[in-house]
DNA sequence: GCGTTGAATGTAAGCGCTTACATAATTTCA
DNA sequence: TGAAATTATGTAAGCGCTTACATTCAACGC
């Protein structure tokens, strides 16, 4: 476009047309708008007069250009399509807003390169800080961050075997507190509807708790049926059918998170079996999903919205330069519901 | 902070740096980064290698400053909590992501003010254009944007009747169509569980298109039962118990959409109520929960995918500057499911 | 009254990039 | 083969803002 044309489009006012109007210079605007304490009220009053009759909002990139820092912080979430991180996002962005910093939200799909990618973008568009899901990624990923100064908590997981800066549950224990209910009921023959592992330190953490459960009570691990699956409600559907083509058929299936427990108790439901008489069906999220089935899930509870909005608070002082935190460890409950049982006679 | 304190900071590879790096000007890295083909094949090699070695990456705000252009869109959609929006935002994202452009998401909480506040940022952050939901908002908004010139694409929404370029359905005659078959099915009792109505041109439509269905079947509109409330699965329950301590009693709930329903429906169940033999209730939009509820949820489906595809494909061309499009209109159809059948006798 | 001080404001140098225009290198064609 | 046309690259002027430093000015103490 040349420059002729841009000079009909819309010419916005700048922080020059304001001081103008208001017979001061920029740097005075400047203050005005960024640190009014160090600005007379008269002139202050004149020069906001002046904002509202030219209707000027400053221009972003140019601020961010000249104060290096944007008050936004990125996030990214393997999917907006489920309610999983919905909430948490939800009350993250609330707490965010109030502290008046701007959140940019991307979803990667679950595909480690997408994530990169978008990663790459946010620091791009200078996001002052990271929130991430899980601690899994490659080294160069950490390594860009890092050079980049950029800040980054992981969410959704509490490893204390990880240095890195994170605020979430521990996935292994409190599935591994789930399975031990499950196994006190007496079931043997377990199946596992899992996330697929790779890539995933959440799904595989909940994988391992349940095989932490099983050790516990002296079996095999090796005996559970483990299907690794994409999160859907049709794909736990699917896996269950899967696993009832098998023998032993189990009399516990336990999914690693709402959505693929409800496409089970579905798909069982339709393949004739009560749940949870015949077979006994469990959760992890206790997303709202979960009180909807019929029977309503058992599962475990997590605190997504304290935990969006303790993240939040966190990146806020970690971007403020506070004194390196802790990480932080969310409880999960367990939320013993109408799809757990003893196995049949 | 002092620039002394700066200079030890993390100083980051500048365009600069590539170019005296690969010995060509700032211009042909540049180029090499936004219009490759402008470039000598191998001298393009030269300035990828040193961007790889350097680990550059753009400064977003400077090349916002200096392009005019961010290749961002911005969308605001009333909540993040539930699937309502998130289905067609995932849609919509992933078409813009492989048009090049960056999505930026804020959420309203259906508040007009948090509404105009996220607005007001995301233009000063320099979207490039805005997906909106619904008509309903002020005067001075829309003058806003025009005077901006933001491109806005309204969704959600199909409205002949408003110049303003939307992408949607029309909500007025596809409620209308789901109200007509309850009707016919002999209900003369119905409920309407709606979002408030005020600012929510969506819901309006909604509640009107119950009350055309009821004139062409000569009934008076004011004999439905009326109940606006937030949209939530609560609320729905909540709703529904309020309408059964009146007389009469409806034997149909209309719901404006499937959340609300959602709760009507477990609600009902609570109060002793057979669905449909007692009462039927419906939704809107046929999100994922509309299935999951027993039994399963008389709907009409909203192709959200495909409206969030579309509204992508329509704002990429709106900021490249197309000729002006006309508004799109989608098609709903009816879900006959589970929770609809004749009053009790 | 005059130097001193401190607060309020102004001056101007960038921040890192894009792009119009100038220049250099290459190709084309009579 | 040389002038013209075409293509590749370089030069440098901003984009709109923040902020270190300079300047001004009023208040104050002696």
């Amino acid at each position: 476009m040349s420059r002729k044309a841009k000079e009909i489009e819309h010419n916005l006012p700048t922080l020059a047309d304001v001081a103008t109007r208001a017979g001061v210079s920029t740097a005075t605007v400047s203050r005005c708008l960024n640190s009014p304490g160090q600005v007379q009220e008269h002139t202050r009053l004149r020069v906001m007069t002046a904002v509202q009759e030219l209707g000027y909002s400053p221009n972003f990139g140019a601020r961010a250009l000249a104060a290096r820092r944007t008050n936004t912080i990125g996030a990214i979430i393997p999917t907006m399509e489920n309610a999983i991180f919905a909430r948490a996002i939800q009350a993250f962005q609330e707490e965010l807003h109030a502290s008046g910093v701007t959140l940019l939200i991307a979803s990667s799909s679950y595909s480690p390169e997408i994530e990169e990618e978008q990663i790459r973008a946010l620091v791009a568009r200078g996001a002052d800080a990271l929130l991430l899901i899980g601690h899994d990624r490659s080294p160069e990923v950490y390594q860009f961050l890092e050079s980049r100064g950029v800040p980054v908590l992981i969410s959704w997981v509490y490893d204390p075997a990880l240095a890195r800066l994170s605020i979430g549950f521990d996935n292994r224990l409190a599935m591994a507190g789930l399975a031990a209910e499950v196994l006190q009921l007496g079931h043997r023959n377990i199946g596992i509807i899992s996330a697929e592992c790779a890539g995933n330190d959440r799904a595989r953490a909940r994988v391992d708790g349940v095989h932490d459960a099983m050790r516990a009570q002296g079996l095999d691990p090796s005996m559970a049926h483990l299907i690794e699956t994409h999160y859907s409600i049709e794909n736990g559907g699917k896996a269950l059918w899967h696993m009832m083509q098998h023998d032993p058929r189990p009399t516990a299936v336990i999914c690693a998170n709402d959505v693929l427990a409800v496409g089970a108790v579905q798909m069982a439901r339709r393949l004739g079996l009560r749940v949870p008489d015949d077979i006994s069906i469990t959760g992890f999220d206790d997303i709202e999903l979960a009180r909807v089935v019929e029977p309503p899930l058992t599962t475990v509870h997590v605190p997504h919205r304290e935990m969006g909005r303790q993240a939040a608070r966190l990146l806020v002082d970690m971007v403020a330069g506070a004194p390196a935190r802790e990480s932080v460890r969310l409880e999960t409950t367990l939320q013993i519901r109408g799809t757990l049982a003893a196995p049949p006679a």
